[in-house]
DNA sequence: ACCCGTACTAACCGAGCGGTCGGTTCACTA
DNA sequence: TAGTGAACCGACCGCTCGGTTAGTACGGGT
């Protein structure tokens, strides 16, 4: 009778399908305003215009639907950084592609920043599982950052663990600025964290990095035009 | 009959005094362990051993009760930041004294931490009015690095809001970091917030600030000596 | 004409919430 | 010894929570 999954591999109706994204889209939005405590199946359904009873008819459990909220940000999210990343030409590059990949889409997607962010201390009751508890959040800049250092465009000393710790650190403060102040300009704060990382991580003439110019960029081992 | 305050200048018995004591001191316990939103009457008051009806004896409510806390621990960081900053003699000795005053008093008192920082969040109902929202919340820090700035120790086209926040959100991280992972050092974490600070803010030598040398300590410009 | 699955609603359930209320214990004082 | 107020308990109130259940409107297939 009931919903959501009773067969795992049943093949979902156009109607189910639609609500399921207008469920979706709307608990982003009322997680984005009230935080996850304050999103109940209660808000979630009037905010569709539905009863709570037709929520949990197309998710199972509360649980259902913010873990599918959640899993359609990280879903957006990743596709966009790693887009960027995957048009980095230098190790160096990747790790700059991932930094104003991530300013660039939060500043796009405000009302995806709080489901992430508040999904990260919510032991209480949020259901999401899997979610990177802080270890492994900030491991995938690391390993680039690592990669980096690997391809002696980063000093060797560099400690990958803590400078990811730090970059990510100062990329959830523009992120967090941002939202409490949506005039922050997070292009400059892109760049501002990039020329951090340059000053901090670079080795060879610091003055280039102040310029914006990557030891890569003014001479690149290979063949050299690009439009 | 009950209270808090129904005059607001009474004084306290000696009773009273102790379980408001220890009534913070459990609650900034269960907000750690629980979160704010898992922060019940009903928690605070088995963790103290009493009746719900006891904790609104002494507190007239439970914003009172978790004010009181959140207080308590503003209280604790200010003083300790304070102390640390006072004893600095240059201005970007202030900054670097700033960054490892606040990384220091979280790695002390890990307990602590969450009740500031889920505070920054939460608008539900933690009745915590004045806490500073974002766009205040690392002014001091900006005001200290302007006045780095003003000195001449860092350079002239750093902007400083900026700074304070990318240099905030390391801050934050890095005490993330250690509540997630405790054997995490925050030492030497420390050490690298002050160096990343060193090499994006200070101009001069950055060679020296790799070797934790800041420009006053190698000069000074007043009477030389030091114990 | 009948039925059946889809897509829902209104009403309800038990649990937990913040907070109130009447009453009880007990040290101290008049 | 009687009275008083501080300090506390147990029971309760109204409310919201996530979730259940019985029932219904309706479009399409037989």
């Amino acid at each position: 009778m009931n919903t959501g999954r009773q067969s795992p591999d049943r093949q979902l109706t156009f109607t189910e399908q639609a609500r399921r994204a207008q469920l979706v889209d709307v608990t982003i939005r009322v997680i984005a305003e009230y935080g996850y405590a304050g999103c109940s199946l209660q808000r979630i359904a009037e905010a569709a215009g539905i009863t709570k009873a037709a929520v949990i008819y197309h998710f199972a459990t509360k649980r259902a639907v913010i873990r599918a909220a959640y899993d359609t940000v990280i879903a957006g999210l990743t596709e966009h950084v790693g887009a960027l990343i995957t048009k980095a030409t230098t190790p160096a590059g990747q790790v700059d592609a991932y930094v104003r990949g991530l300013i660039g889409y939060m500043g796009a997607n405000p009302d995806h920043v709080r489901v992430i962010v508040e999904a990260l201390d919510d032991d209480h009751d949020t259901g999401i599982a899997d979610r990177p508890h802080s270890p492994e959040r900030w491991r995938p800049l690391a390993d680039l950052i690592n990669a980096a250092k690997s391809a002696k465009a980063y000093r060797q000393d560099l400690d990958a663990r803590i400078t990811a710790i730090m970059l990510g650190g100062a990329i959830d403060a523009v992120v967090a600025e941002f939202l409490t102040d949506r005039s922050f300009d997070t292009g400059t704060a892109a760049d501002a964290v990039v020329d951090m990382l340059h000053r901090t991580a670079l080795q060879g003439d610091p003055s280039m990095a102040a310029r914006g110019i990557t030891a890569w960029d003014a001479a690149p081992p290979g063949p050299a035009h690009r439009p």
